[in-house]
DNA sequence: AACGTTACCGCAAACGTTTGCATAAGAGTA
DNA sequence: TACTCTTATGCAAACGTTTGCGGTAACGTT
């Protein structure tokens, strides 16, 4: 397409002045004269000229642009926490350029090289749920800060923003045993997702510390947490013989599954069997009744994990250790416990 | 951070070549000897050679760069959207820069402008929802190629990749005058929102059609479409003596609203009152009735908007001309019209 | 023996910007 | 007058890559 962009060099032509006063002027050093600094401006102004960041960043090491990875960007926990770094973006003069890795850790690891081969001055990322091999990170961090958030491990030496999953699960769980539930179920993921895990932490913790029981029969775990899973799962534990009084799903897409289930077969809620979930996503008050969620601040953590970010750019040490910053949570209680 | 990055000339050093040997050796160029190209990309290899992109676009004008403007990354339609661009984009060798406008038509010229001035080689864009100053658009649009998806105007001379709106709209009323309702309510948006005026366009049109009278009392209009809003006017819809037997929303969340406060007043979907929806977002198959809904392919959109922009920016034409891709949208009968 | 081809490769310029250093003019001081 | 010190400006190199052009050697053709 068009061309016809305006240089330094034009500028300077125009009002008979060197290249590199006229660039001093641009940028407010304090040799230029104010009157001189005065006609550049207006030339620039008149003449249209932007600076071409290319050649500025080729010639500073700078690209400004920081790299944000996550499995997948519809996802609506993730889309919060992305609007959360976008946001806090706009405050620097950063950039943001975001990919997916669809969950795939060998996309993953493209990604990565890209992104490092890119130029970006640092990496964002969210870990894809079955990623295993953790060198590409490593080889990232040798060369980059790397930032991982949501999606972490904790095998990874470097900073890792999240909630405080255990807390938030143990919260969750508290509250069932409070309203005077005994035999709670959870329906969790597979042993391999760090989230998963950690929440079934949380409610074997809270279970312990209320001396109830541990029943094998209910706990239930499943590869991806949809609300077609939830619905199966919720199916199976009503079968049971003896029956759990309340289920403690990690995820509000289980949650959201399970309700259906329950309401298709009249069970009340929360009467007969509460229901909490973990996100507080949209669906949450869509669904009736209105689910008990643990809230997690995506924005926030988007914010913390931009702002640490920049520090770790701007700063010029080392970043190879392991820092965990995490986040509190809060459970919003709405009628799929309490009415 | 660290920096130790390999060069060509490091390249051309260790193997006593001239730097632009190993230039052309890397790229494949005919004039090297397979083996000269062996050793090269050995050595290469060998020192971690990554090519500095910013000095290669500074010398070739190119950025391989597109940017993406859209109002907001969470909003569910958006995010299929970006999804589709984002695989389209993965297939190519163009990167992607997201930046959000908040609708707010000040933060929409100044990201366009940081954009251009960042050197993208396009941009996609979906407008803010007041923007009423084209001007920024139009300034772009004489730099690089510009496209236009879901929220557009056709007053700028660009491509623009949209739904037809008209029709779909027309397809969803068309379904509840085939059910036998007669006093078919609309909730819309204001008159500056472009896609709330061509849906109320599909929705006028049909009527006529059916020979059915335009009840200025049952076209409601609001600022912003949400669940409040279409709780607020579905109570105004049923206060009104005689009420209406269908409520079409333009939006899907607006629809959400209104199963709400019909249910609330125990008002039975759909034989007293029919609702359909549009955009068919994750909540109309939670919310109870499930919701009937026009079903948006928006992974189409993003995808055919991104094929779009890689043909304008490789073709070296100018792309100053209207030209519009409609894509076909299929309606979605779920229960809050049909049992 | 002289010439044309072919296959490889290097020189050096160019892209637009920043910046260390040199320089010039004027002001102040002795 | 001669000097230093400011203040304001220009020169030229540098960043890493690509590329037009020119060069050289080796080989085949007359």
């Amino acid at each position: 397409m068009k061309k016809e962009t305006t240089t330094l060099k034009q500028i300077a032509a125009s009002l008979n002045l060197s290249i590199s006063t006229v660039s001093r002027a641009l940028n407010d050093h304090i040799d230029i004269s104010e009157e001189t600094k005065r006609k550049v401006k207006r030339e620039a102004e008149r003449l249209q000229y932007v600076p071409n960041i290319l050649a500025k960043g080729f010639r500073k090491h700078k690209t400004n642009i920081i790299g944000i990875i996550v499995p997948s960007v519809i996802h609506s926990f993730t889309a919060t926490i992305l609007k959360g770094i976008l946001l806090e973006s706009e405050k620097t003069n950063y950039t943001t350029i975001i990919a997916e890795t669809n969950n795939n850790p060998e996309k993953e690891k493209d990604v990565l090289n890209t992104m490092l081969q890119f130029g970006v001055e640092g990496i964002l990322m969210a870990l894809s749920k079955h990623t295993r091999d953790i060198s590409p990170m490593l080889h990232a961090l040798k060369k980059r800060p790397l930032i991982l958030f949501d999606k972490v491990s904790s095998k990874i030496p470097c900073t890792q923003v999240v909630i405080d999953e255990v807390a938030a699960a143990a919260n969750a769980v508290e509250h069932l045993v409070n309203i005077g539930k005994k035999r709670i179920a959870i329906i969790k993921e597979r042993e391999d997702s760090y989230n998963s895990e950690k929440r079934f932490e949380g409610y074997k913790q809270t279970l312990k510390k209320h001396d109830l029981p541990i029943d094998e029969s209910l706990i239930l775990s499943t590869d991806d947490s949809s609300i077609n899973e939830g619905k199966r799962l919720a199916r199976e534990l009503i079968c049971l013989k003896d029956k759990p009084d309340a289920i403690f799903c990690i995820t509000d897409d289980f949650a959201i599954g399970v309700i259906k289930t329950l309401k298709k077969f009249a069970i009340k809620i929360p009467d007969e069997i509460a229901v909490v979930g973990f996100s507080n996503s949209s669906h949450s008050t869509i669904i009736e009744p209105n689910l008990t969620t643990v809230n997690q601040p995506g924005g926030r953590i988007g914010k913390l994990a931009m702002q640490q970010m920049i520090r770790e750019i701007e700063s010029n040490e080392v970043f190879g250790t392991s820092k965990s910053i995490e986040i509190q949570t809060n459970l919003i209680i709405r009628e799929s416990t309490f009415l």
